[in-house]
RNA sequence: GCCCAGGUAGCUCAGUGGUAGAGCACCUCCUUGGUAAGGAGGAGGUCGUGAGUUCAAUCCUCAUCCUGGGCUCCA
């Protein structure tokens, strides 16, 4: 049964689009679907009134990608159900690598070995060959469809539809779908199911868990396969497993979510920190030193409290520990009595501190403990001093998600006329730190006022202008993101990729009117009247443990010289030689050369492999022939060859010019 | 926080209801060698933690901690 438009096309006399491009010779059997004037439709659609073009979609095409996706997703909910009978479907999307369908299954969770079973009905479901069907319905019809079926949640997401509502077949297969899909199951050609995950009914926590399947597909099984390798080879780039192989970081359960950095590791991140040090000198900033814990009410006054305790860690002392199970000991006063917020209120008394999660309300402090003037702005403090977060237990990832952490962060307490210039002169730094660190496709990201906020929404209007007017006028793409700003400001985000597409927010600024507010912040301006001054918070690398794990996958644990932990490392042939090389070793030590010598008891070739495994950007090989010549064989990691005999004074002045950041290196020489 | 999967030597992992194994790394000795693994020997584990079942638990059960994959991409 389907329902047609009556009547003749504006094209041709054909039913539906794939009669069209057969009458067009365009059909062959890679033909999956058809662009109708920039609108994608599957080929039993008829060919709607009035279309001017119709191009066919053939299945290596990208637009072609979802739609296998997509109608993969209704086989495997078939599978599904054809083997576990009772399974309820609730949404089934193509998503940016592959697709997912979530079921709530009555016995309860689906294992791997499940997935095996679903793949190989899934297979028999292609092979059967059948087509795929749209029908236009009636609701109420519709309705009473799902409702037979048992499928309540699709029955639920009916009711919040719109406009024309169809389902598709397959089979005896039905699902409530707007297509397109391919035209039958055959175009199937390769697919994997991935993995098994919960996930919540529209992605509320307060709805019940459902049970998602992950899987990928592709137009061929050479692309899939290629998919696959893909994902093996982005794994061996994870900043974990690099983490521990070149021994940068390690984890311990006593400190969740917290690194521990060993002396390499320590070296890089000191090397990240002394660079944005080194920008700090040349763009104006005051590195300044705050403490770690307050008494609460510095986060009362900063509004941290209410909009972000629930990821703040407190402080007690013993002292206070005692008197708040003293004050709980005793009975409750005549006429009051003891509930879970009158012991709160006790503990909060007596548990006064919190530790920061962030520097800005310090800083607000500092400025307020001397008078300033307009001539001082604007003042940008920076401040590398270590945040704790509360983070959920299962959001933690690796270095990425931490709650031990420091920024490079900064606040910039200026006038609101020199806005827009240090918004436009932050962009710049931004880049100019991308470029060191070879990133090239940061995407820009404004967040604007989230749901909960602190100040009027007149200021929250100020703020965003002054950001997106900031980012315009550098003509730089960005997009906005509704209601993801901070509680005290809207953001401009920089995002950058890690080895596995994972988008990570990095730098940001932050415009906030609210916080010079709320701490009664004032400047003497040339007027001789106090004035408030406008805050900026903005970070460049971001998080530096986060930025450390993406940097670790984006050069696959290949540190760059200006920031390898050990740059050089002189191996021997034979212990006669073990004594130049350390005379050698020591005097490259002299010129700022991060050197070690293997003078283990190996083989030449083994010592090469261990200095190759650790990614040391330069091996020095001493033998006779270099003890003669007073230098080493040197072997460069990038170019991965014997770049032949250098002098020690070439070593050094080799490796000293490759220490500084690349966009350092120019002036240096000049 | 919730769902799923894990946790065995420093690392990567195997294994079994009768108190444990491999490879690499480590230590010692032999070897004195020329660009990705020379040889031999040795040491190293309360099998994440706590409880339960059992004559007996690393293995089964429960709890707990930690790690990992998800919980946004709207039929």
């Amino acid at each position: 049964m389907r329902t047609q438009p009556d009547g003749p096309t504006a094209m041709s006399a054909a039913e539906n689009l794939q009669e069209h491009l057969e009458a067009e010779g365009k059909l062959d059997k890679k033909v999956v679907a058809a662009r109708v004037d920039g609108v994608v439709k599957d080929l039993h659609s008829a060919v709607p009134e009035g279309a001017t073009e119709v191009v066919p979609i053939r299945a290596h095409e990208d637009d072609a990608l979802a739609i296998i996706r997509h109608s993969t997703a209704h086989v495997m909910a078939d599978a599904v159900q054809r083997l576990f009978p009772g399974t309820k479907v609730a949404f089934g999307p193509a998503t940016d690598d592959g697709f997912y369908y979530d079921y709530d299954r009555p016995e309860g969770t689906f294992s791997e070995d499940d997935l095996a079973a679903i793949e190989a009905e899934m297979k028999k479901i292609i092979e059967e060959d059948l087509p795929f069907r749209r029908e236009v319905m009636q609701r109420e019809e519709l309705k009473a469809l799902l409702e037979s079926m048992g499928e309540s949640y699709k029955s639920e997401h009916l009711d919040r539809l719109e406009g024309e509502l169809s389902v598709y077949k397959h089979g005896d297969w039905i699902d409530l779908c707007e297509g397109p899909h391919v035209p039958s199951t055959r175009f199937l050609a390769a697919f994997k199911l991935t993995h098994v995950a919960g996930a919540y009914w529209r992605g509320d926590e307060r709805n019940p868990m459902l049970q998602r399947i992950y899987g990928t597909a592709f137009a061929n099984p050479k692309l899939l396969k290629k998919h696959l390798k893909q994902i093996e080879e982005a794994k061996k780039r994870d900043h974990r497993k690099i983490g521990k192989e070149l021994d940068l970081f390690t984890f311990h359960p006593w400190a969740p979510a917290s690194p521990f950095f060993t002396a390499r590791g320590a070296a890089i991140y000191n090397a990240l920190i002394d660079y944005v040090r080194g920008l700090y000198g040349r763009h104006g900033y005051d590195e300044i030193i705050t403490p770690q814990i307050f008494d609460r009410k510095l986060f009362e006054t900063s509004g941290h409290l209410p909009s972000y305790g629930e990821n703040m860690f407190f402080a007690a002392t013993l002292d206070g520990l005692n008197e708040a199970a003293a004050e709980l000991a005793k009975d409750p006063k005549e006429g009051e009595e003891r509930t879970p917020e009158s012991c709160k209120h006790i503990i909060d008394e007596h548990v006064r501190f919190g530790v920061k999660p962030m520097n800005c309300p310090s800083h607000c402090l500092l400025f307020g403990s001397q008078l300033k003037s307009y001539r001082e702005l604007p003042l940008r403090y920076a401040d590398f001093g270590r945040l704790h977060r509360y983070e959920r237990s299962g959001v933690t990832q690796g270095m990425t998600r931490v709650r031990s952490f420091a920024q490079d962060d900064g606040h910039i307490f200026c006038t609101e006329e020199q806005l827009p210039g240090e918004i436009g002169a932050f962009i710049d730094l931004v880049f100019e730190v991308y470029r060191d660190f070879d990133f090239h496709d940061a995407r820009i990201a404004i967040a604007t006022r989230p749901d909960e906020r602190l100040g009027d929404d007149a200021i929250w209007d100020k703020a965003e202008q002054a950001l997106i007017a900031g980012v315009e006028a550098k003509g730089l793409p960005y997009e906005i993101l509704e209601g993801e700003g901070a509680f005290y400001g809207p953001k401009v985000e920089f995002h950058l990729k890690d080895a596995l597409g994972r988008p990570w927010q990095l730098g940001t600024v932050q415009a906030d009117f609210t916080l010079p507010e709320r701490f009664e912040l004032e400047y003497v301006g040339a007027d001789n009247d106090r004035h408030r001054p406008v805050m900026l918070h903005r970070a460049v690398l971001g998080s530096v443990e986060r930025f450390y794990a993406v940097l670790i996958e984006h050069v696959a644990g290949k540190f760059p010289t200006w920031l390898a932990p050990e740059q050089l490392r002189i191996v021997t042939v034979a212990s006669d030689f073990d004594a130049f090389a350390h005379e050698a070793a020591a005097e490259l030590r002299k010129a700022g050369v991060r050197v070690t010598v293997d003078d283990s008891n190996e083989r030449l070739g083994a010592k090469i492999r261990a200095a190759r495994l650790m990614r040391v950007p330069y091996v020095g090989v001493v033998g006779g022939k270099e003890v003669e010549a007073r230098g080493l064989g040197v072997r460069s990691r990038d170019e991965n060859k014997d770049i032949g005999l250098l002098t020690l004074d070439q070593v050094r002045d080799r490796i000293v010019q490759e220490s500084a950041p690349p966009s350092q290196r120019a002036t240096n020489e000049s």
